[in-house]
DNA sequence: GCTCAAGGAGACATCGTTGTCATAGAGCTC
DNA sequence: GAGCTCTATGACAACGATGTCTCCTTGAGC
């Protein structure tokens, strides 16, 4: 009387196959809803698996089969920080479409980090990988890549392999931010930014820094604030630019969470400068802040869309898309212009 | 030679034990770093692994090996939903530290998807569930429980099971909201509130309902708007309230969506009510929203909490953790002082 | 009465690993 | 040199499921 001994822990086909006196094969033929199979039987086998609580095991199954894991992982900075979870939600909408199941986890921008991640998933077999990377080394998925692994990278590009990418266009957003300052005949525009690892980040440099020199404004690096990595050094960095002499008239900040620790350094000031951040975020209309406003979700979806596709078979070259970003205009950018400038020559 | 054949898909241990001349067994253990391994043979296995950019399957470890699985699984409402990407967060966190992988779903608050995703995670043997339920029946998960699964309820408590189990002290923050506003001499207190299928939200309404009994107001139903299940419909829903004669005074908002569509509601109007919410978020602050606030990303870490001291065998009875709420003035929740009181006599 | 098709059920191998057991040789002790 | 331990390795079964193949009954058709 084997079968049913082990009374504890999970039952198993070949429990429900000994309770109801079927065998194996007969007993997944029911759960499986095959054909060929008695009425009768079928009953005998559906009231075992319900009396022992039986589930069939999704994992075992999938092993059997040889077929991919029915799973696509996430790697994404911060779960709770809206921008990411938005690009999950995105993703998970469209994966569930498909029938497959994500499974996100929180790098906090560590390189290290994120490639243990991203190994875990890939030993859990993975059936693709979307990931937003904080890192500059990516060889390791070469490999991956050329075993057929679907790899898509999103919001950053990857530095040294060739991969489908989702990523917003930084520079005409980062570009229509200073030139809607400079139209407003702000001058001394200050730049608060993040991480300078990130290429995000450098890529929105490097279009203030076009945009600028392009209208002629020489100074404009003093004004320059890297690597702020949450809202509290975000609001340090603002305050320290309000004090300089002159300060600027203007704030471009580049992402949603210096945006939100600008907006706490210039909440008490009387006189606060024009501010423009990239990323729309909750209750920025509300509080008038006017943005560079793009969909974060959409990226998610669009991502999840490449590699359904690669999982579906498409074997065609990487794929770059690029996703618009747009002005809003809302207050903040448009208030306070600098009435009597004070030409000052550094 | 079969062993090196399949050119395509994934390598396995077997090809790159054929690949490096050992047997299966011997490529485990060099690849496990396992001792008994001349260091001329583990050379060889690793070069043939990294030749072949072979990974182990963990899944079939661990089936192999019997033992749960390293996930665990977490349904919520919304991904995007800040109050639960914290949970989430909290969740991952502690679950990283004993080497789990979160996995996570959006169930967008429907009973029946909410169903589908359990039994999915179920079956693909997550070795606990975290689940903040939208459901009310939950009996399927009592033949889980008998089999030894662990399963936290966040936020919500199951209706029909006994299970261990994280909530706020709904009544106590409802009732500091709403005494709060009693103590400004406010009488006529509109509520808005969320689907009325969720418990949190009836423990809300049953705090308002008693603290405006005990201080002797009566007519407080004709103010209760319930059903908000977004920021679009909370604002149509404030309308309606600020529209009646006589309009109320003050409002309580029973979660963050329902209190930002308040906001958006209150934004043009030259006389708002005050207004206390339920749930703090980002830029409360600077909005001087007045908010009953907490900790969700406490919550998860609780959740996942519990169930890691159940995976690790404990088998005490279920338990019920109580997070306290605290009231956060900032402003909206103590302004416009109703000095002219109308007495309405309804 | 015989053939043949179709329904119904089981034996067995297999997916990618690892635990258990067996084996063989080297080096040591007495 | 018999007996032992220790290192290094491999054969085999098993985890939980399913695809393939085979076998046994029936019943229809002639």
């Amino acid at each position: 009387m084997k079968p049913d001994e082990p009374v504890h822990g999970r039952p198993t086909l070949r429990q429900v196959a000994a309770l109801s006196g079927v065998s194996l094969k007969t007993a997944s033929r029911v759960l499986n809803g095959e054909q060929y199979v008695a009425e009768a039987t079928a009953a005998k086998v559906h009231a075992a698996a319900a009396q022992l609580g039986f589930r069939l095991n999704v994992i075992a199954r999938e092993l059997r089969a040889g077929a991919r894991s029915t799973s696509v992982g996430l790697i994404i900075g911060d779960l709770a920080n809206p921008f990411y979870s938005r690009i999950a939600r995105g993703a998970e909408r469209r994966l569930r479409a498909e029938g497959l199941q994500l499974i996100t986890a929180s790098s906090d921008e560590d390189p290290q980090l994120e490639h243990t991640l991203v190994s875990g998933m890939l030993e859990r077999r993975v059936s693709a990988m979307l990931i937003v990377t904080s890192a500059t080394d990516h060889a390791y998925l070469e490999v991956e890549r050329r075993l057929g692994m679907p790899v898509a990278f999103v919001d950053r590009p990857p530095t040294d392999i060739v991969a489908d990418t989702i990523l917003l266009d930084n520079t005409a957003g980062a570009q229509q931010a200073v030139e809607h300052l400079l139209r407003q005949k702000h001058r001394r525009i200050g730049l608060v930014g993040d991480l300078s690892r990130l290429s995000t980040h450098r890529e929105r440099v490097a279009a203030f820094e076009n945009a600028m020199t392009a209208a002629g404004i020489a100074n404009w690096r003093k004004y320059v604030r890297s690597d702020s990595h949450d809202v509290a050094t975000a609001e340090r960095a603002v305050r320290e630019l309000l004090d300089l002499v002159p300060a600027p008239t203007a704030l471009f900040t580049t992402n949603n969470r210096i945006t939100i620790g600008a907006l706490r350094a210039l909440r008490d000031r009387p006189d606060p400068p024009a501010l423009v951040g990239f990323d729309d975020f909750d209750l920025a209309d509300l509080l008038g802040v006017t943005v560079i406003a793009h969909d974060p979700e959409r990226m998610g979806e669009l991502a999840a869309e490449l590699v359904v596709n690669r999982i579906h078979g498409e074997q065609g070259p990487a794929r770059q898309v690029l996703l618009p970003t747009r002005l809003v205009q809302r207050g903040s950018g448009e208030r306070s212009r600098p009435a009597r400038q004070t030409t000052s020559r550094s």
